[in-house]
DNA sequence: AATTAATGTTTACAAAGTAAACATTTTCCT
DNA sequence: AGGAAAATGTTTACTTTGTAAACATTAATT
């Protein structure tokens, strides 16, 4: 075991992520983080300034994963939109930093503000796309409307998740995202 | 000032309400709200067994206020998703502890459990009246979708009342609610 | 009036974020 | 190579916050 670590800064985000994924980030501390990653409670604050930041962090990997495969969905709402979601029901944690509202100041890290645009950005290029002789803000209402639609079904499958299962229609809808999307919003 | 207070523990929420509202709820701390309440720091726990009941009579005073201006709104799908919007927008924070997915477990609480699934059987009621002849699922399906654009748009004007106004097609979308449901879901 | 229950206060502790001072490596410059 | 400077870890210590426990006072009940 060696004073100074190779990559101590991952190995840190790594084991918060892990606990945040298994348990959400109220569970996440620093001196349990520090602990499993085998060093000291403060060996953090080399690294990072404050847990805020280890938090940017974990929305930053969220990004990453969650761009990653998305390929060329631009044009495929519905396979764009299962995937949003179905990243929401995988992390539902990690979703909550990317896309809640409580926590993160997210402009005092204009690199994660500029992933949101950027997947916000795919959905108005996508409508674009779809609809290329519609007004700027006919696209407008249409990218936020599939945006609110994918964002908001995650809360209500979240909240299903939980409550044992009230209701077999919201599996259908869960088992058939895109289906589902295509009924609906996308169309 | 008298050794017993009349009605502490609605004082108590009350105060604990207004730091909430005017800051959010990660600023609200027991110290604070028992200082501004005048009491000792620990009085609040012959009223609350912790800190958790007391976001949850947060939650329960925010369902109040939203069915209070709800009325016979569910056959007005667009004014009753507005409502929504308004309440989240103008009670932010409060609206996080009602409908966010991060904290409070629901499951604890059942009668504020119960608040919600009245709200979301309105939207279920408002789809059956307005489409009688469709299926079960196919309600739901509508339902859900109504649910989750509501939901969904609050996050995005909210995050666009952050960024110092990207975009004035959101701002249209912002003071112009019910067309822009009647437009997109509501239909 | 005396006992008990309800409600406040004081004291005290534990968990968690993080600052400061100190220790050990590593890097880099001559 | 040798030694200063930068980087990275550790130890200590302080602060904030939630809340338990013991004690005090007022209100309710018999």
């Amino acid at each position: 075991m060696s004073y100074h670590k190779k990559n101590l800064k991952e190995k840190l985000v790594e084991v918060a992520w892990n606990i945040c994924v298994a348990e959400s980030w109220e569970k996440v501390n620093m001196r349990e983080v520090a602990k499993k990653a085998r060093v000291s409670n403060t060996a953090f604050y080399r690294h990072l300034k404050n847990k805020n930041d280890l938090k940017a962090e974990l929305v930053r990997r969220g990004f990453e994963i969650i761009n990653k495969g998305k390929k060329n969905l631009t044009n495929n709402f519905s396979g764009y939109g299962a995937h949003y979601i179905r990243f929401g029901l995988k992390y539902p944690y990690i979703y909550d930093l990317m896309f809640g509202n409580t926590d993160l100041d997210i402009s005092l890290y204009p690199d994660i503000e500029a992933l949101f645009d950027e997947a916000f950005d795919g959905v108005i290029q996508g409508v674009k796309n779809f609809m290329p002789n519609a007004s700027d803000k006919d696209v407008m209402i249409k990218a936020v409307n599939i945006w609110a639609s994918v964002h908001g079904l995650v809360g209500i499958l979240r909240r299903s998740d939980l409550q044992a299962n009230k209701d077999k229609r919201l599996k259908w809808i869960k088992n058939n995202l895109e289906e589902y999307l295509k009924m609906t919003t996308f169309k």
